[in-house]
DNA sequence: CACAAGTCGTTAGCATGGCTAACAAATGGT
DNA sequence: ACCATTTGTTAGCCATGCTAACGACTTGTG
């Protein structure tokens, strides 16, 4: 790709258009192991939150998860159909709906967590010492970026 | 997250799991950008693929892309309705089709392509440059990874 | 040469997941 | 008491993933 001998370097534009790609790649990767869960991706991506940040009102999970109320209605929805989540009206505010994950919907997370995450490790396993240290400072950069751009 | 610090470091688990959050994070916000262009995710990774690649068979962009042949068929169908790409008979073999990247696709691919960087460049640029040498060399690993991954 | 087997792309039909528009129900401020 | 706001849902559109089945073509084999 010609461009990319031109943005070589630590120039930010350079940078930006390698971890474009980057992401892309080990987000498909990543992804294909989660199909041994059977569970769908915003399904998976939903429950995600629900078990790592615990119960969230619908609204609330629909902001985090970058889509709109209707579109996160339809995948709680699915998930209370699978049994892996649970809705729960509000004591005080009958408009609110918590969503909240079953023990079943607990067990499966963990497993697809598993799954996913073992593949990368594999492939990590591979490198010398020297070159995980290195992606581990760069973790720290990114997660940091990640925090300042809101996520 | 507290599992979070019981794989900190450079072991290979925990790099995988900040990993794997990371391109989740990283992936979703340049997504954002993409809306800006009118072409669907789908149709816009397999145009990249088709004008920084060149022209391929249908069946080696399906593979490009890791979806099935039916899918590839539709979202190349998409692509000519939008006249982004165009569909050529192979001259020696009739089953074959290619796909190859129209001006217009290239205009609108490389106008997507800067929206969707940029983004990320702005990010990079609030960093200091000792961290963005961090994130020089963490591509470099990333990108053999892959590769050794078979992208 | 003829025919069987394999390859390539398409069609059909299903499910998931994104959106906007429109709405019902509940809350809260005036 | 009423009106504006907030919250979630319904309805209906499109895009994108899959499998099954198929048609057209090529290739290998007798």
């Amino acid at each position: 790709m010609g461009s990319l001998e031109a943005h070589g370097g630590a120039d930010p534009f350079g940078l930006a258009f390698r971890y474009n790609s980057i992401a892309i790649h080990l987000t498909r990767r990543l992804r294909e192991a989660d199909t041994s869960s059977g569970v769908p991706p915003a399904r998976l991506s939903a429950l995600s939150v629900l078990v790592f940040g615990g119960r969230h009102t619908l609204g609330d999970l629909a902001r985090r998860e970058r889509v709109t109320p209707p579109t996160m209605t339809r995948i709680v929805t699915g998930l209370e159909q699978m049994g892996l989540a649970r809705r729960r009206p509000d004591e005080r505010d009958a408009r609110l709906v918590w969503v909240e994950p079953t023990p079943e919907g607990r067990e499966v997370m963990e497993r697809a967590r598993l799954a996913r995450v073992e593949r990368l490790a594999e492939e990590l396993r591979a490198l010398p010492e020297a070159d995980r240290q290195v992606l581990d400072r760069a973790a720290q950069v990114l997660l940091a970026l990640e925090r300042a751009a809101g996520y």
